[in-house]
RNA sequence: CGGGCUGUGGCGCAGCUUGGUUAGCGCGCUGCGUUCGGGACGCAGAGGUCCCCGGUUCAAAUCCGGGCAGCCCGACCA
């Protein structure tokens, strides 16, 4: 085997990461800047990730409705905090129709304030409780510094918003979607390891009380913040008048969450598995599982490769027939390795002539000879294995990278180069300050022994995950 | 929005200091042939307002002025 088609991750890992995104073909710049286009094999993986996601999101009782793209500027401006913390990021429209707008329209940076009017009309009882929708978007925040899938001027997400009779009620099902939706879909379908906390005050989603996150490490060592889940308090509830009679014929205010993943999962997933061959997928998200490859046409070979794709197709897997024999088996081999399908059957005349065929194991790059009657279970094997494997080495490569740190220094010094786990106290008042002057933040808070916090916990006796991020 | 860098075929770059025939190179692309078990080779081709505007000059990719765009590093973010 070869060296590598792009840079190594170790020499310039932002580098590795544009060419894989370009080398896979998953995304190129959109035109306007910070702007993404995503292309085929890109998009079929968010697409996998998407059905995995629904489902979750729908077992926990959650609907999908879908809400405009255009915001009159007056509602972002009834929660004080909200509109702070977007104002800079703000897309506004301003003309339409070839005229001036009386009000101009903000395009949605999330739908929070939208989806809160109408959850104002549509709730009047407390039997009208709790309000679980979801909704697939795209939106809007003004980027300065735009990266393929992690961060750009529009993206693709998911956001819930709900509303529930009481705060515990509410408190319970932020809880519930990072743990069940988020938490589970990361580790056990993208395979990328994640801690989950919540956020200090400076971190918070503005307009939250409480933001819950999923904290993963990508492979230079830094945090990425691949989802949230927020506890927001009749923060809305109040200044959109979401208000029910309750079961004694007084009247309260509704008690909310929101919550969101979005296109950046792609971008975790390429940071959290690629090595220098490029990207490794996980079974569950590969738009192909299996790509079976002629090596050279010829009648017998290509008869052999045709019966193992239908056989391999009828046991269930996506697979892609690679019968382009004008381009080399070489360039081939490698296209398919940097687009991370897990499994490569190469069928050519040397081996057919024995009865066998050659399995290659993506993430492991592990070559097998296997006779024609044992491919389908070969391949049935690394198709159950392969996701627990990618988990098994982000996981360790994690571990590796995070330190316990008793003093802010410390923090600095091992949160440089991946996570460091220090008591809050230890930081002091101006913890998160000093931690900033060396571009690191706290990623996420927990009970020492990494459980989430609850409620009268001294904050002081929690511990801070710390390092840099994207 | 501060600091540094860069704009030259689709992509990556050279040429600019010291203006001077037809602006090169690698990859990619098209055709033909030989190949095909880890990015094949030969031959023949296509493709460029040298970011934009203005100036200097007999002559500007090259020098000067002004714009614009992008990249990297910081502050803000899914």
């Amino acid at each position: 085997m070869t060296k590598g088609a792009i840079v190594s991750r170790a020499e310039d890992f932002p580098r590795w990461y544009q060419e894989v995104i370009a080398g896979a073909e998953m995304a190129d710049n959109g035109p306007a800047r910070g702007t993404m286009v995503i292309r085929p094999w890109g998009y079929g993986i968010w697409e996998l990730m998407q059905a995995e996601l629904d489902r979750r999101i729908k077992e926990a009782g959650a609907e999908n409705a879908y809400f405009p793209l255009f915001i009159p500027e007056s509602f972002l401006k009834l929660e004080a905090e909200h509109v702070e913390g977007f104002a800079p990021e703000l897309a506004v429209v301003t003309h339409g129709g070839g005229k001036e707008l009386e009000e101009p329209l903000v395009v949605r940076p999330t739908s929070e304030t939208v989806i809160n009017s109408f959850f104002s009309k549509w709730v009047q009882s407390h039997r009208d409780l709790p309000l679980l929708v979801n909704q697939w978007a795209n939106v809007v925040r003004w980027e300065l510094r735009p990266r393929l899938f992690l961060r750009t001027t529009e993206f693709l997400w998911q956001e819930g918003h709900t509303a529930h009779a009481t705060e515990e009620d509410a408190r319970a099902y932020a809880l519930r979607i990072l743990d069940e939706v988020y938490r589970t879909t990361m580790v056990d379908i993208l395979g990328v390891p994640v801690l989950t906390g919540h956020k200090t005050a400076r971190e918070r989603f503005a307009g939250a009380n409480r933001t819950w996150t999923c904290e993963g490490m990508m492979g230079d060592g830094k945090a990425l913040q691949m989802g949230t889940s927020h506890e927001l308090g009749q923060n809305f509830a109040r200044p959109f008048d979401i208000a029910f009679s309750n079961a004694s014929g007084g009247r309260d205010y509704v008690w909310q969450t929101s919550w969101g993943v979005s296109t950046r999962l792609v971008g975790a997933l390429v940071m959290g598995h690629g090595d220098d061959f490029g990207l490794r997928l996980p079974p569950a998200l590969a738009p192909a599982q299996v790509v079976v490859l002629i090596v050279k046409d010829a009648p017998e070979v290509r008869s052999a490769a045709d019966a193992l794709v239908a056989e391999l197709r009828q046991a269930g897997h996506r697979v892609r027939l690679d019968d382009r024999t004008d381009t080399s088996f070489g360039r081939r081999s490698v296209d398919w390795e940097l687009k991370g399908v897990p499994v490569r059957v190469e069928v050519g005349p040397r081996d057919l002539a024995e009865g066998n065929v050659t399995v290659v194991t993506r993430h492991r790059r592990e070559k097998e000879n296997v006779a024609l009657g044992s491919v389908g279970a070969a391949v049935a094997t690394v198709l159950a294995t392969a996701g627990a494997e990618l988990l098994a080495e982000a996981t360790a490569a994690r571990d590796a990278r995070t330190v316990e740190a008793g003093s802010l220094a410390e923090a600095v010094e091992a949160g440089s180069e991946g996570f460091a786990r220090v008591r809050l106290g230890a930081l002091g008042p101006d913890g998160e300050d000093r931690l900033a002057e060396h571009a690191i933040s706290v990623r996420c808070l927990q009970r020492p022994d990494g459980s989430l916090a609850q409620v009268g916990d001294a904050e002081d006796d929690l511990v801070a995950v710390v390092g840099r991020s994207y």
